[in-house]
DNA sequence: CTGTTAGCGCCTTCAG
DNA sequence: CTGAAGGCGCTAACAG
């Protein structure tokens, strides 16, 4: 098994089924069988074969089995961001289902560009993926209907079906965001500010939707008692801290402050230390999603969790169950769920 | 791994090019050459062409182009587990520059286990993916020297190229040991725990020897000085918090411990908090990584910092390299560095 | 400029 | 149980 000399930077050919065949002195289609109908050869033909497969370095060719009309192993993924920790669990939720069924993933995040979106959405698509499963950055699904309605099944992850033909797995983002608001009512702010981000993701609508029905609810009057801040892409640490000097500019100043994800809390925090605004003493912060960290922050971070494992792993489930036969597009929806720690407490009197 | 579930091809196949020519009143290869060549065909007919292709849907099919030879657009990537967030940085540095060269990613968790890593290894070069990037589990790099051989470049991400001819990207891990053991020295630590993972990750054995090395050059014995404690798989928080009893019962008790990542010191230090141990009042700890969080935790983490993203970018670019004619297999070396916070001190008096 | 042809590697008939 | 033949969708060569 020497390498083949003469620096040709090119790959080397792949032994292909018929060089298995040459070396074991069968035809191609026994080849075939022993791969794909290991039962149908004698035993002593097959073994011939397998030795003459591990001969040749003999591997599997993708593409031509692909082109010949095997399901595809790949099934896509687009997040809006894979590193944000909230992302990193659902993809590997997602990642280990599809790996019990023998699928591979590809994950890309769209950064909340449609561009980059439709981007990676074409090109899975002539891949010919098995599915695709996203969290759409835009409120616009009819693009993913068509995709879907050609024959790559899609499924919304933290995303509601909204009416669209797809499988989707959602969380009560509407729910979520009045918890938050509920807690902080209940302990007496009434001038809370949300740090949502500009781009109109749904998920972060539901929840501006949900604090405000809260505060109706406890008969106060929202436009006095909210304050909403956009907070610019990228949704990084640092720019969250940086977007603290617009939240203490307001006037009168909030006395406490909903992140749309722990890890823009996570930059409010270090913004208002910067500050010397003690936590939760001049100013309570409340986070969302629940990530590993959350519970470990100084002062430890009272947030919404979301199942994010979970999600991904139904999600998954919901992609790999679209080609079994009288498949219906269902919703799976979570409940999310106020967990309080330290980053909250009454207003300072006279705050 | 699972045997591959449901798979039923029920769905609908897709317009080919030959649709497209029929629609269009062209031959094939011309309809070929509108998508390879467009400058090659004349303004009125390519028009025609693509109306043609909007009408009947066209989507181009990758298996079959790859089938012909063209290059995959697909690049794997096998790390421990990219929901940590080191990885999950990582990761990202690698979706990125591929994203720029127009490929996708598929990434894939081994949890150290080389069954898992041998099945991902086999499925992604039967794909035929453009080159695989991988953080070893085992120390046996044989099997990727083979499997670069057969023509799928592999890269090593956060290893060194120990001899293989392979590129790789690798930070500078006995250094990275040694920055944090000189810092607890230099504070007056002689008893010092490692919180070491027991699946023998080279990495984690270069930062031990690391440690030791420091130990040494301090004039220190280092079995006196040293505790190694290993910390089972898989390495989350709950399973580090777990493990805080083993490292309080060691006798003398240690006053400072090194963990092998900011995840573990997460879990230290909520086990820590757990048995009312102040840190760093009765314990210093020291993580690696600097992760996001780590400047936020209570106490803010002293941690050493290692380069995520720009592993990450590097890895890809070195891939992308690999087909370039006359190319060289290199190593890329970072340096981390120590970044002192707010967990470690000197250890108490009598401690 | 456009059309024809011959496979890429594999799998599924259909004969033997 | 094994062998021969055709074609999946595409593209590189050549012919017109």
């Amino acid at each position: 098994m020497g390498q083949d000399e003469g620096g040709s930077p090119q790959r080397a050919r792949r032994a292909s089924i018929r060089q298995v065949a040459a070396a074991a002195r069968v035809s191609t289609s026994t080849v075939s069988n022993v791969l794909n109908n290991p039962d149908v050869v004698a035993t002593s033909t097959r073994r011939r074969v397998e030795d003459a497969m591990a001969e040749v370095g003999y591997v599997r060719n993708g593409a031509a089995r692909q082109l010949r009309g095997a399901p595809s192993t790949i099934a896509g993924c687009l997040l809006l961001d894979t590193a944000n920790p909230f992302f990193a669990e659902v993809s590997r939720g997602i990642e280990d289902r599809l790996t019990e069924a023998g699928c591979l993933l590809i994950v890309g995040s769209t950064d909340v560009r449609a561009a980059q979106e439709n981007n990676y959405l074409r090109m899975m698509e002539e891949l010919g993926v098995r599915g695709i499963l996203v969290n759409p950055s835009g409120s616009r699904l009819d693009r993913l209907v068509r995709l879907s309605g050609r024959g790559t099944p899609v499924v919304l992850v933290d995303h509601p079906r909204a009416g669209a033909d797809l499988c989707a797995v959602a969380v009560d983002d509407v729910h979520g965001g009045g918890l938050a608001a509920d807690h902080l009512l209940a302990l007496g702010h009434r001038r809370i500010a949300f740090l949502g981000s500009q781009a109109g993701i749904r998920s972060l609508r539901d929840r501006g939707e949900g604090i405000r029905r809260s505060m109706r609810k406890a008969g106060l009057d929202v436009s006095s008692t909210l304050v909403e801040i956009p907070v610019p892409e990228p949704c990084t640490v640092d720019v969250a801290d940086s977007v603290v000097d617009q939240v203490l500019a307001v006037s009168p100043r909030p006395t406490a402050v909903i992140c749309f994800n722990d890890v823009v809390a996570l930059g409010m925090l270090r913004g208002l230390r910067r500050h010397g605004i003690p936590v939760p003493g001049q100013m309570s912060v409340v986070g969302y999603d629940d990530v590993q960290f959350a519970e470990q922050l100084s002062p430890a971070l009272t947030t919404v969790r979301q199942p994010k494992y979970q999600l991904g792993r139904a999600a998954a489930e919901l992609l790999l169950a679209e080609d079994r036969p009288g498949h219906q597009h269902q919703e799976i929806r979570f409940t999310p769920e106020l967990v309080v720690r330290a980053s909250t407490a009454p207003p300072a009197i006279g705050g």
